[in-house]
RNA sequence: GGCGCAUUCGUCUAGAGGCCUAGGACACGGCCCUCUCAAGGCCGGUACACGGGUUCGAAUCCCGUAUGCGCUGCCA
């Protein structure tokens, strides 16, 4: 039988990184199997505005690049993908319950009465469990619809599932003691349940359950941060799954290879922002130019950075490449080259450029460089080697000075490459300009 | 309280009876490299929750205790 898993949000107004996980193994086993992703929300809460929910759930989900096959927005033969929009299913479902005598009426409210068994749940990841459900005490007859006709989470997604023909559920471990109680519909309503696979929980710092107020918890967190989808779902399949071979990057496809719903852990894990900034520095560093444009693009536009074309902008990117952690800081890394109006970091000039002796190297330094030859990297950097050893000073004493006239800072990337870039004129009219700040600046005569 | 699940470095994990004086990664500390900052390289410290079994032998199997998490809703 094709496999069919689902992943079924309540719009909550984000996209939480649990349920993104929880949709990543789905997307993920489905995949590797040639099955179906079907995306199906639970909107059957009218307090939850749903509207601008819903859409967050989606650019969560296509940042992540997990794309489903039927959905609201997508449709399919076993629609709507809406709880909202699916009444006369449930109340055909409830008819068939109450034609069985399953159902029965209680202060307005319909609830399932038990079979009051011992159901057996075989989880692919926790193994065999089994629940008694002989007591009413402490496993009361569920409800399944409100007196004022809404209807309860446990009846809808048991039914939807059945509908959807859902092979396989693959939700959080929380829903693990609520499973026989799904199973009890499932075997009243003469169906096969489903085979199950709940996966731990991800947690905070404070190893409580990720909520909402903890920084870091929503996929757009992660989005707007400048992170790389390909890292954050890189690090999400690593809570809880290992590839077992100490390896912690790993493209999609050998991800697809390996995953399997059996070697997921069944222990709760913690949420490391640190590893995954680690991870997303990783992915930064060793993805092409190309990509690096197109994910820093957002951030340039969105700070006002203006460039002439695609191509003056490729060689500003590459050089700052290596340097970048948050693609959110691309903008900061790169302003300097693209207007002459750069700030100066006031404890930068005062360190480098304080001190006569270092204004007056930077002159030589720009004299040195104006007949140079060849304007590149390695002659540039020659060149100011060759300076530095003629004054009888350390390239320091060159190179300081030099990035803070340059570009307004102390940490910046490598000055040769930016020298390059940057272009002869620019950078001796620089010098010019910061020289005759820092006198200004720290005048020894003035009085201030 | 009841039921369920879990328990290896601070964190994510490898480990399915001898290969474990427990491996990797993040973080942390030190050193090297170096034009800054990163990156990279090398080195270092820190873990099998506890107590009983079973076994020639246990991180690995069993039982108990503790702790954590989840469920126990007319939330999803």
């Amino acid at each position: 039988m094709a496999v069919r898993t689902r992943f079924a949000p309540s719009p909550t107004g984000y996209l939480h990184v649990g349920g993104a996980r929880t949709a990543l193994f789905n997307w993920l086993f489905a995949r590797k199997r040639g099955g179906k992703f079907i995306l199906r929300i639970e909107d059957t809460d009218e307090k939850r505005n749903t509207a601008q929910a819903i859409q967050a759930i989606y650019e969560g989900l296509k940042w992540l690049e997990l794309d489903w096959d039927e959905g609201p927005d997508k449709g399919g033969a076993v629609g709507p993908y809406l709880q909202s929009q699916r009444e006369e299913v449930y109340q055909r479902y409830l008819a068939q319950l109450e034609i069985k005598g399953h159902v029965y009426t209680d202060e307005g409210s319909i609830r399932f009465r038990s079979p009051r068994k011992t159901v057996v749940v075989n989880d692919i990841v926790c193994g065999r469990i089994e629940f008694d459900m002989t007591n009413p005490g402490t496993h009361p007859d569920m409800t399944i619809r409100r007196p004022d006709g809404s209807w309860i989470f446990h009846f809808v997604n048991v039914v939807d599932d059945l509908e959807m023909q859902i092979t396989h559920v693959i939700r959080g471990e929380d829903h693990l003691s609520n499973t026989p109680k799904h199973i009890e519909l499932y075997h009243a309503l003469g169906a096969k349940p489903p085979a199950f696979a709940h996966i731990p929980l991800i947690l905070n710092h404070e190893g409580k359950k990720l909520s909402k107020r903890d920084g870091g918890s929503s996929v757009a967190y992660f989005m707007e941060a400048g992170y790389a989808p390909e890292a954050l779902r890189n690090y999400l399949c690593l809570l809880g799954w290992s590839p077992k071979d100490n390896r912690e990057m790993l493209a999609l496809n050998e991800i697809l290879e390996l995953f399997e719903l059996e070697s997921i852990n069944r222990r709760n894990a913690i949420f490391d922002l640190d590893k995954c900034f680690w991870l997303n520095g990783q992915y930064i560093l060793q993805m092409s130019l190309d990509r690096f444009c197109e994910l820093s693009l957002p951030f340039l536009e969105r700070a006002g950075i203006t460039y002439s074309s695609r191509e003056a902008l490729l060689p500003a990117l590459a050089i700052v490449k290596p340097k970048v952690k948050h693609l959110s800081d691309t903008p900061e890394w790169i302003s300097f080259l693209f207007t002459e109006d750069y700030p100066f970091e006031e404890s930068s000039l005062e360190k480098a450029l304080r001190k006569p002796a270092a204004i007056e190297r930077l002159r030589t330094l720009g004299e040195a460089l104006k007949n140079l030859p060849e304007w590149n990297h390695p002659s540039i950097e020659a060149k100011l080697k060759e300076t530095a050893a003629a004054l009888g000073v350390k390239a320091g004493e060159l190179v300081h000075p030099a990035r803070v006239a340059i570009t307004g800072k102390s940490v910046g990337p490598g000055l040769y490459e930016t020298f390059e870039i940057l272009g002869r004129e620019r950078v001796l009219e620089r010098f010019r300009r910061a020289a005759e700040l820092a006198m200004q600046k720290f005048e020894p005569t003035g009085s201030a």
